[in-house]
DNA sequence: AGGAAAGTGACATCTCGATTACATTTCTGT
DNA sequence: ACAGAAATGTAATCGAGATGTCACTTTCCT
């Protein structure tokens, strides 16, 4: 679950980043409306939060170029409150509207709204075997027994849920769980499946994650 | 299906390679402009993968030559983001349009987008008798019974599917399966093929691929 | 029957993933 | 702000599995 935000201010954006990244999100930053529009336009978000000041391009340009192409739901962010503001951003296909200063968990909320609406029903509680996740609450059970999974296993895990029976290629998993154009050539994909399993799968019977060589991994019940 | 990339960047390569062939896809490489132009012209590929900034002959200088002799599709890569560079790509005859940096699921798709184009829609699973092929989970199961399949048979089966009941001679088979590297001096196609049905062929009473002496092979429904 | 072509099994090698250990960064509680 | 703990990234090694090659056998066709 990918989000960019795009915002200037060091301090918006430190603190927004920090309570998104608690709750599971990859967050991708943007300090400028030119480099926050190149990255909507080619990335996969589940969301934009945009500032309206910006340099560069501002909130509103962004916003109609990115709307001009995709669909990506957008939080409109500003400091100002004035009326006219409000209904300028909802016109061009602003999907919600927040002033600042706001609560953590007000912003939090509406992040989860924007991100359900529309989409494919997701199931709340994601299941395979005796494995049970809930993404809202963050928790992990395999046979009734409680798992505690670190953010980088849980988006991890969830992934593969979310895709069970398909496998996923390292590439793909680094770039939904990491960063944008992860490369590093390196075996963190591989360390960080290692450690997942090692709480999921090894201290119980069933398999459930297993290696396609030469491509990745997926999620599979074992088969009935 | 075979692909060419031309370009460069090391790291780029690199990581585009990864992901194509972690895809099932081969790809071959091409560090220039000279080079490049010279595989795409002699090789049989589904899509080619051009960088606009190369050594020798630059990006449009390759797709002004190669268009004036093949429809291989072709898809752009560029640092830069100028509208002047998008059109005159695209009115060279470029099919698409990348900046970089981008995600790499949306390379994908575009590379898949445009190797669908102007091409007969694939079914999403491919069926022959009682075997069943999904090229997106990657599954392959005959007669219900689920079939693990080593990169290069998946590639083979899904190569032979895509042609059924037509002959593939051993040189198209190397040609599609391997990569330009690959000295057909030996029986590895046949040995390929062997081990392709020991797994889906032997354990079941009708044979699906079948030899054609002095040709190669065909992958046949039995005929009622 | 004879020869060419394909099938088969064994072996050698090479590649890829698993695993462990270690370094570094981030988080937490005082 | 600090120390200790936890999480994460990186590197090195080891082993299993995949693949290419070859020698030998079987099949097919005239």
């Amino acid at each position: 679950m990918r989000i960019l935000i795009v915002e200037d201010e060091k301090k918006t954006v430190h603190y927004l980043k920090k309570g998104l990244t608690e709750n599971g999100f990859v967050v991708d930053i943007a300090a400028n409306g030119d480099d926050g529009l190149h990255l909507a336009l080619t990335g996969y978000y589940e969301l934009v939060v945009l500032d309206v000041m910006l340099p560069g391009k501002n909130g509103w340009q962004v916003l109609a170029e990115l709307r001009r192409v995709k669909q990506t739901p957008i939080l409109f962010v500003t400091a100002r409150d004035r009326v006219e503001d409000r209904v300028k951003g909802l016109e061009l296909g602003a999907d919600d509207y927040l002033v600042k200063p706001f609560a953590y968990s007000e912003f939090l909320a509406r992040v989860h709204a924007l991100i359900r609406r529309g989409k494919v029903i997701e199931p709340d509680i994601f299941r395979a075997a005796d494995l049970e996740v809930d993404p809202v609450r963050r928790t992990v059970t395999r046979g009734g027994a409680r798992i505690a999974l670190t953010p980088k296993e849980f988006a991890l895990l969830l992934l593969l849920l979310r895709h069970r029976g398909e496998v996923l290629t390292r590439t793909l998993i680094a770039e939904q769980v990491w960063d944008i154009n992860f490369d590093s050539d390196t075996n963190t994909v591989d360390v960080a499946v290692r450690r997942l399993r090692a709480k999921v799968d090894d201290p119980f019977d069933a398999r459930l994650i297993h290696t396609v060589r030469g491509v990745g991994y997926v999620l599979e019940e074992p088969t009935t």
